[in-house]
Order: structure tokens, then C-alpha cells, then sequence
DNA sequence: GTCTATAACCTGATAGAC
DNA sequence: GTCTATCAGGTTATAGAC
């Protein structure tokens, strides 16, 4: 037997190089010298761990993936017991569903940084690889929205979330840039700070559209 | 002197197939030789007209990108001018800014799927390139939109508009996996109710949070 | 499990003929 | 302006010694 050690395994860091470059260059911009050279590994040794590069970016993923999605799942179910059978405000999950992200996010940006990376990549098999890890959480944070919003079409509010979701990730992607569009404070800089913005803003613009599903009012 | 044919120049070709790739594949993951293939060009024309890669990707963008700007300050002069003097509505400075979008997008999604993928490239260089084409509209849609929501501070202005044109992009990239997280209704398959709703949610959103921006109110 | 060496291939760029 | 042919260098993946 093994004992643990605190050295971390060849695996663990090849997976910790690729997600640090992944995260900065993207996936196709990476090679897997720059991997073996960060991770002083032996581009070998990756192909003995992970049989080819397309298996170590989703092994990349699913390291983290787990995680995030389960203490998503831990704090809906948490204030669905709070709640005790009434349906949840659209802020608490909005929080259950962003708070980890963010947190994720303070505590290593790489992972959530190659979430967004990851899900414009055009290779259908990938994609459909990361579909089907969203399937439970996604039906479950919608039936609970639908309850926090009754009368709003699913389809509408799966396509807002998602949109909420798509502005975190591109913000987050883009805080290198965003000192240089425009100086002064940048929110990403109070990660509290933004997640409380973020669940105020997309609380009110859900509930603003609550009704207007099917017929949305005139512009003015 | 040549008369003006109806056939395509070779470097209108190659921008062509060029726009066509980038917004389907990525940038990175589109070769020259694809392009060419594509195109019915020659490689050796590509470098003639072009001169390298990153300079091809350049012209796809500066092709499309003056005239949707061109565009949004056109319809923001025009809500000035209406509203003679007076401080614009939020919906009118929303409108302004992302119907030329949505439209741009309705007749040809290729050139705003370019735009979501290059905004993370990690190329610096191409980074200030972009930075630089949208310094002057950023720096006329915040004069009007802090003077519709007076007491808002402009960073976090920038920043939530910012966000909002995250969502777009990230949403209009996504478009064709949105039907594998949820089947039902697709707003994006009606672009004009899209831009309505978009102008409604984002609306509501900044409306809600004028005046939180230093001290923002307690999640519950 | 980890190494060296190498295979097989693709990339952007260019020289030079036409 | 457009072609063919080619260069120099990068890529992933693997065979085989240790």
C-alpha cells in the first residue's frame, strides 16, 4: 500500500497545469508540451494517464464539475427545507445556483473560467459530454423556479437563467479586460459584493417579465 | 480602369469563407487551408491579400464591425434628437445599442458570433485592437445612460451593460444548444420578440438597482 | 509509471514561375 | 494577382527501453 503522500501524483499535476493554461489560453491555444513543461511532466506519462488530450480536458472538468454542481443541489435542497413546503423565493435560488460559482470562482478562478471556455468549443461530442452533466441540476433549479414564479413559461425561464448564467461567465472571462474599457470600480474585484448585484439584478428583470411570456407588452 | 463585376473579388471571398469558419469553429480551430478550401482561393493568394493570419482575422472584423457601430450611434442621435434635450429612457438607450445587434445577427449570425469568440481570445495584441474600436461608443452610450439613471455610478453602469452584452453574445453562441438543455420554446427563434424582451429584462434590472451602487441593500 | 526517440501529420508562411 | 512547391516548425500519439 501507498501511503498518502503530500507530492502531489503526475496526474494531479498534469491536471492542475492543464487547467491553469486551459484557464489563460483556452483549450485549443494549449499544447501538451506547455503542459509537461509547467507541470514537469513527461508528455508520455499524460497519454499513459489520460490515453489522448481530448480525455484530459474533460478529466480537467469533471475534477471540479462534481463539486460545484453538488453544493449547488446542497443549497436548494437546504432552503427548500427552510422553507418547509412553500415555494422559494427567486433570490434564494438564484443565490443556491450563483453562490457557488462565485465562490468557486474566488477560490480558483480556472475552473469556472474554462466553464465558459468549454461550452462554445465546436466539437459535438464534447458538447453533448457537458449536456448531459447538466440534466439533473437543470431540472431540478427549473421546477423550483417555476414554483418561485408561477404563470412564467419554463421554456422562457430556462432561457433567462441561462442567459444570467452566460453574462457571469462572460464577465468573469473578460475581467482582465474590463479595467480597459472603462476605469473606476470593477465589481468583480468584491466577489460578494458582485454575487448580491448579481441576484438583485436578475431578481428583478425575472420578476419585471413574470406574465409577459406569451405576449410581451409594446416597447413604449 | 476595372469595371465593377458582379463575381466576388478573391479577398472578398476569403473573407467570406473566412467569417463563415471563424463563427462556426473558433479561430484557433480554423486553418488557412480550410479557408481556402472553402473559398476556392489559393493559399498563396491569402498571404498575397493579407499578409499573415492575424491580419485576415482583423479584416473579418473591422468589415462588419463599423458599420453595426455606425449603426448604434445612428439610433442613438435619432433618440437624442426626439427627445430634445431631455435625459433618454433606459429602454431607449438599450434599444439603441442592441437592435443593430439583433438585426446584425437575424441576417447574418456569422460576424456577431466572431465577436463573442474573439472577445476572449488570448492574444493581447488583438485584445487593445478590439478595446480601441470601442472606446468611442462606450464612451457615448455612458454619457446618455448616466443621465438616465442619475445617482447610478458609471462604473457600475459599464459594468451591467457590460454584462448584459455578455448574456448576448454567450446566449447567441449557445444558440444551437439551447434546444438540448430544454426543448420548448427558443426566443431566439423570434429575433423581434428577443430584442423586446432583452430591452424589458435589462431595463428592469438597472432600474432596479439605481442607487444600490455604493452600498448595495441586504440579500433578504 | 516514466522515460527517449520517433512517427505521421498539420500548421502558417514564402520563394519563384507565370 | 495567382499559381506550385516547399520550408521550418509545431502538433498529438505511440513504440519500446528501463
Amino acid at each position: 500500500m501507498k501511503e498518502k503522500t503530500i507530492v502531489k501524483t503526475t496526474s494531479e499535476r498534469a491536471l492542475d497545469a492543464a487547467e491553469a493554461l486551459f484557464a489563460k489560453q483556452g483549450i485549443r491555444a494549449t499544447s501538451l508540451r506547455e503542459i509537461t513543461e509547467l507541470g514537469g511532466i513527461n508528455i508520455a506519462a499524460i497519454n499513459y494517464h489520460f490515453r489522448s488530450k481530448e480525455a484530459l480536458v474533460r478529466a480537467v472538468y469533471e475534477r471540479s464539475f462534481h463539486a460545484l454542481n453538488d453544493e449547488r443541489l446542497r443549497l436548494l435542497d437546504e432552503a427548500e427545507r427552510a422553507a418547509s413546503g412553500e415555494p422559494l423565493t427567486i433570490e434564494a435560488i438564484l443565490y443556491a445556483f450563483f453562490e457557488p460559482m462565485v465562490r468557486a470562482w474566488k477560490e480558483n478562478p480556472n475552473f469556472i473560467l474554462i466553464v465558459g471556455r468549454l461550452q462554445h468549443e465546436p466539437d459535438p461530442e464534447l458538447s453533448a459530454f457537458i449536456q448531459n452533466l447538466y440534466a439533473d441540476l437543470i431540472r431540478r433549479f427549473l421546477a423550483a423556479a417555476a414554483r418561485a414564479l408561477p404563470g412564467y413559461p419554463e421554456a422562457d425561464l430556462f432561457f433567462w437563467v441561462h442567459f444570467l448564467f452566460g453574462g457571469v461567465v462572460y464577465t468573469l472571462l473578460a475581467s482582465q479586460d474590463i479595467p480597459h474599457y472603462h476605469q473606476g470600480r470593477n465589481l468583480l474585484e468584491t466577489p460578494d459584493d458582485f454575487l448580491k448585484r448579481l441576484i438583485r439584478f436578475g431578481a428583478a428583470a425575472l420578476r419585471d417579465q413574470q406574465g409577459t411570456g406569451v405576449r410581451p407588452r409594446q416597447l413604449r
